[in-house]
DNA sequence: GTATTGTATACTGTATACAGTATACAATAT
DNA sequence: ATATTGTATACTGTATACAGTATACAATAC
């Protein structure tokens, strides 16, 4: 019985159930910015003792999602105007380093799956399934980010992209003048600035989307919040 | 009373400290990369329950300088000829990133900060202080890190400065053929285009460094361990 | 009425205790 | 002798319990 090999099962703690519980709740947007986690509330509503709960929020702690200040309560971060430059030009960065390292390693069945997900985007904008929109976008940068075969590179891109999600996930919500076919105009030009090899052309328009986003990002918020206080307001 | 300012007392919890005490010996070699740890060993070692062992632990994980595998231990992370690689290049490009934040920030008094670290470093350098060398080199990095005035950039930038902390020790540890006074010779060429606002040649500067640091490593690396294993060799 | 201090409550930080899983080694069968 | 299985041990994962600190509000003094 050697050649009937079972695929490795990926024992899922309590503590990792609850990580991702938390964060996609974070995230999506359940939790407003600012507000208040009570760990025994979370655990009892999650029918588990505090301890991994505790594990949980010190991981999206490092993450850069929860702010925890010592014995008083732990906050969902909330974003000043720099934290979001911060978070977008990390990313974008982030991004630029990935291209260099990315590249070399793609080849035509990586151009085709990019392109499959920027039609799959286009389909997600005619039947207007936002949810979709987003989560195929996440898709397209992680897939090149991905690509570069570094992964303190990827660890550090998810922590920005994560929080950079609970920014658009307000942009979205507020929906002023956000057109979706903008991601997907922007893909295709990344795809063919993939195909032609042209890593500095792929960074000027990383550098230019990531630009554009984040102004747009800090113009919603402050219509949403007033100015932007610094994270976790008492 | 009220022009009577007290500095705030900075709450340090259990768990901060073991967390720097536990940094320190990894950073410093006390625990050989691939070793492993024992949470209760640790735990009546410093005379405290588990539990702040397990939220350091889980803190010093996400920074990359251990890694733990469900249910097994807890192991030192070990280095491949890959991950020297990812340390140093995420490490430079961090850096290039800061050059660009930092540099519309710095004055006269910041160049001449550095100017004094550099001294101080050649100090170091004359009565062979290689240890206080090492914490200098860093304190020189570090400062310019610090002024480009980005929180997420920061917080990168020290988990890569850790683990290649972590590299450099092993090469201190053999001392093949490094010359200290490199370290000077580098920072001065830095300074110069710091002060010339040459953001493009700080760059050159640093990505040639990393470069070879990066060599240097993974060559003394290869001589320490043979072939490096992926991290945690169990 | 306002400012300060005392007190109760609620929450976080840590310790102890138990449950579940992995490892090592002995026992058994071939 | 080798391979496999059973069993003990050791360690991690989680629960419960307690200690320490912050917050809110009442009580007191001015």
């Amino acid at each position: 019985m050697d050649n009937f090999i079972f695929p490795e099962l990926k024992q899922r703690t309590v503590e990792d159930e609850i990580t991702s519980r938390l964060r996609n709740a974070i995230i999506g947007g359940s939790f407003a910015p600012g507000s208040h986690l009570n760990e025994t509330e979370v655990a009892k509503q999650m029918n588990v003792s505090r301890i991994p709960i505790r594990e949980a929020i010190k991981k999206l702690e490092q993450e850069g999602l929860l702010v925890r200040h010592t014995n008083r309560r732990v906050f969902v971060v909330s974003f000043s105007a720099h934290d979001v430059k911060e978070v977008f030009s990390m990313r974008a960065n982030l991004e630029c380093m990935a291209f260099e390292w990315a590249l070399p390693n793609m080849g035509q069945a990586d151009y085709e799956a990019l392109r499959e997900l920027i039609a799959q985007q286009k389909t997600a904008i005619a039947s207007e399934d936002y949810e979709s929109l987003a989560r195929l976008d996440m898709q397209f940068h992680e897939f090149i980010v991905s690509k570069a075969d570094h992964s303190r590179l990827l660890k550090s891109w998810y922590e920005q992209h994560a929080q950079s999600q609970m920014l658009l996930n307000v942009r979205f919500r507020k929906m002023s003048d956000y057109t979706p076919e903008t991601v997907v105009r922007d893909h295709i030009q990344i795809l063919e600035a993939i195909k032609r090899n042209d890593i500095d052309a792929a960074k000027l328009l990383t550098l230019q989307i990531s630009e554009r986003v984040a102004l747009e990002c800090s113009q919603t918020l402050e219509e949403f919040l007033g100015t932007g206080d610094p994270e976790g307001g008492e």
